[in-house]
DNA sequence: CGTTTTTGACCCGCGC
DNA sequence: GCGCGGGTCAAAAACG
């Protein structure tokens, strides 16, 4: 495991993303409302800078708690690899006795879809042993790839726009997830095999989880449904493939951005991958404990400063 | 009218 | 063998 370099890289990004873009933005942001303001109310313009001040000094307090956080995050995260190297049986244990081979084999995977790169290696590896436990199905065999699509929290809707058309053909209540699961086969089947099964988050419901078995023998009917979904982050991610490649389209800045239709590397990080970054970012923000620990702080300074 | 979605029933593997 | 639970089928409904 190669845990380590993830989650230093993914903590200095944070932090220069926090202490370079967020000002500008609360910048641009007071800006915008001071000049409604100032239309509408016709207020002085030493009014507006004292709030500008004090918002700006707000945010910074804000991006220091958020550095402290990251730095405390990093801190437990050290702890928890540690941990797990030093107890890999541990790790490897089933949470959820019950399940089926495949079943469990994909519950390992929900579970630490936050770590794609140990994620990765431990399936690539248990997958060929699992098969060759259980030579049951071609399904079995077949890829099986995992994505893991951001939605609103008010979009109730189970549907991944990934660029191929899906047929929906079922929909169950699982016993580990309140949240149904959507059975989907491409359109093109029975000359294409793939399916994909649909489910939210246990842990975040505002993510949806896909996982894809099979591989399409076709060409997407249309590229642009892939982009075109409205503010949703999507992370690809190969259980099966030994090479376990794992694509993060973060499409979630196209409410606000202009360039994000298209995920092309940025040139603000040209030492960092494009796709890292995203992989970095994805696991950050989709990680409860970070969040919590965040809203935590960021909720009890807001306090303390009323 | 053809396609897609819904949803209850059924099948099948697994654990006890 | 039985019950549980995930996955699939297929008829009915909905939709364009």
């Amino acid at each position: 495991m190669d845990c380590s370099p993830w989650i230093n890289t993914s903590l200095d990004l944070n932090l220069r993303v926090h202490e370079q873009q967020v000002p500008e933005v609360v910048e641009s942001k007071l800006f915008s409302l001071g000049m409604t303001n100032f239309s509408v109310k016709q207020e002085s313009s030493s009014d507006l800078e004292d709030e500008l001040k004090r918002v700006t000094a707000e945010n910074k307090k804000l991006a220091d708690m958020l550095t402290v956080v990251c730095e405390n995050y990093n801190t437990l995260r050290s702890h928890l690899m540690e941990y797990m190297r030093k107890n890999p049986e541990k790790e490897l244990s089933p949470i959820t006795s019950k399940k089926r081979k495949s079943e469990s084999c994909n519950n390992n995977n929900s579970n630490n879809y936050l770590l794609p790169n140990n994620n990765g290696n431990s399936e690539s590896s248990s997958t060929d042993e699992d098969s060759c436990k259980k030579p049951r199905e071609e399904t079995i065999k077949a890829k099986i790839s995992r994505a893991y699509v951001r939605t609103e929290a008010s979009d109730t809707s189970l549907i991944v726009k990934d660029g191929y058309q899906w047929r929906k053909y079922g929909q169950k209540v699982t016993r580990d997830n309140p949240c149904p699961r959507a059975y989907f086969k491409c359109s093109f089947a029975p000359s294409c095999p793939v399916k994909k099964k649909v489910q939210r988050s246990v842990e975040d419901q505002s993510v949806l989880v896909a996982t894809y078995e099979g591989e399409h023998n076709h060409s997407q009917p249309s590229r642009m449904e892939a982009t075109s979904g409205s503010g949703r982050s999507v992370t690809l991610g190969s259980a099966a493939s030994p090479d376990s490649t794992l694509v993060t389209l973060d499409l979630t800045k196209s409410k606000c951005s202009n360039d994000s239709k298209t995920p092309k590397p940025k040139a603000d990080s040209p030492k960092v991958p494009q796709v890292l970054v995203e992989q970095m970012a994805t696991s950050l923000t989709t990680d409860p404990n970070f969040r919590a620990a965040l809203v935590a702080a960021i909720s009890g300074r807001l306090l303390h400063n009323n």
